[in-house]
DNA sequence: GATCTGATGGGACTTGGTCCCATCACCATA
DNA sequence: TATGGTGATGGGACCAAGTCCCATCAGATC
């Protein structure tokens, strides 16, 4: 059992999925899944800061959607610059080959409401993070708010359609659809 | 020492908030909440199912919700129907009586991200029952979800203004202007 | 080969949460 | 008065999450 392997984090990843989708995440123990990836429970909490963490990497998301929102075009509307945002994270991080592991960790988020809950405040940070970009742009408050909002709604959706793909499909263009849908939609309201 | 003394998911309640704005969330222990309630730790999981549930009484919002969107004429719109339904929960639930502790317990869970988790949660949870509640009206899918996020944010605006309130103001007044506001700001988008 | 650095192992400890059983107050009935 | 039933409570054993601290080991550097 060689110390030092590399891809610590992402094996411990990986034996988490694998576990909450054989016997259910309440039924599966950080020591359970330290050991499947080779390492032990001190390392894991060394990795992530909780349990739930192990599926919901890192906080560049929201850096990532503030950056794409700050570079749209300074003649965009709010929602246009979050779907230039959206196009920036499909780009770099929802890319073809984490597809699949997308639609396996939505599934196992579906399941388990820990893991919503997890999911719910990422989602806060996120439209907080876009309302904040979008504020900087001059765009009022509570219009931001809105836009932030319909954003966060939109990306939910457009993430739920894309792991559901067979492959090939573009994020962002999903995304930019899925806004179109969303104006249609509120225009009824 | 009297047993069975009434009211003792409101003393554990009171005892948590006291204790959650004197030390902070994370350095009160579920024994020291039962004891200053004149309990002990056994009773308060037997009314809550977690620490944090302290704050977070019943699920009694969705069905009220629910109720109340269903009850709204039928000519109403989407955001109407919300309208009418955030006039309920003001009639019912934020009542003037429950303004004080309303402010009190905004300011514990902005104050922690364990709290700010459950109730991105519950939020979820509302948005769900609304967009539930719309399509049983007839609304298209897609409609009754940008309707029930943007009554999410509704009642979440309207909630801070209200608790910030010296008292005296209704709810659902707050609520109708909140809904206006957001109306305007997404034509914007 | 000695040393330094950083990631890991391991164990003690606190707390949240579950479970099970004993105990007590209150009520009804004989 | 007593007797039994019901429901809420007390109490303790137990497990898992998460924290802390220190020992240990691999690899790089000199």
């Amino acid at each position: 059992m060689a110390r030092w392997q590399p891809n610590a984090s992402e094996r411990l990843i990986l034996a988490a999925l694998e576990l909450f989708e054989e016997r259910g995440y309440e039924n599966t123990t950080v020591i359970e899944i330290a050991e499947r990836a080779g390492l032990t429970k001190s390392t894991f909490f060394r990795h992530f800061p909780d349990k739930r963490e192990v599926l919901f990497g890192g906080d560049t998301m929201a850096g990532l959607l503030a950056k794409g929102i700050a570079e749209a075009p300074a003649t965009a509307t709010p929602l246009d610059a979050v779907a230039h945002a959206l196009d920036v994270v499909g780009k770099e991080v929802f890319t073809p080959d984490r597809r699949e592991f997308a639609a396996r960790r939505l599934a196992v988020i579906a399941a388990h409401p820990e893991l919503q809950e997890r999911e719910a405040l990422k989602g806060l940070g996120l439209t907080a993070s876009m309302a904040d970009a979008l504020t900087r742009r001059g765009v009022p408050g509570l219009t931001a708010s809105v836009a932030a909002q319909l954003g966060a709604l939109a990306m939910k959706i457009a993430y739920e359609r894309w792991s559901a793909t067979t492959g090939g499909d573009d994020f962002g263009e999903l995304a930019r659809q899925t806004i179109t849908d969303l104006r249609a939609a509120g225009t009824l309201c």
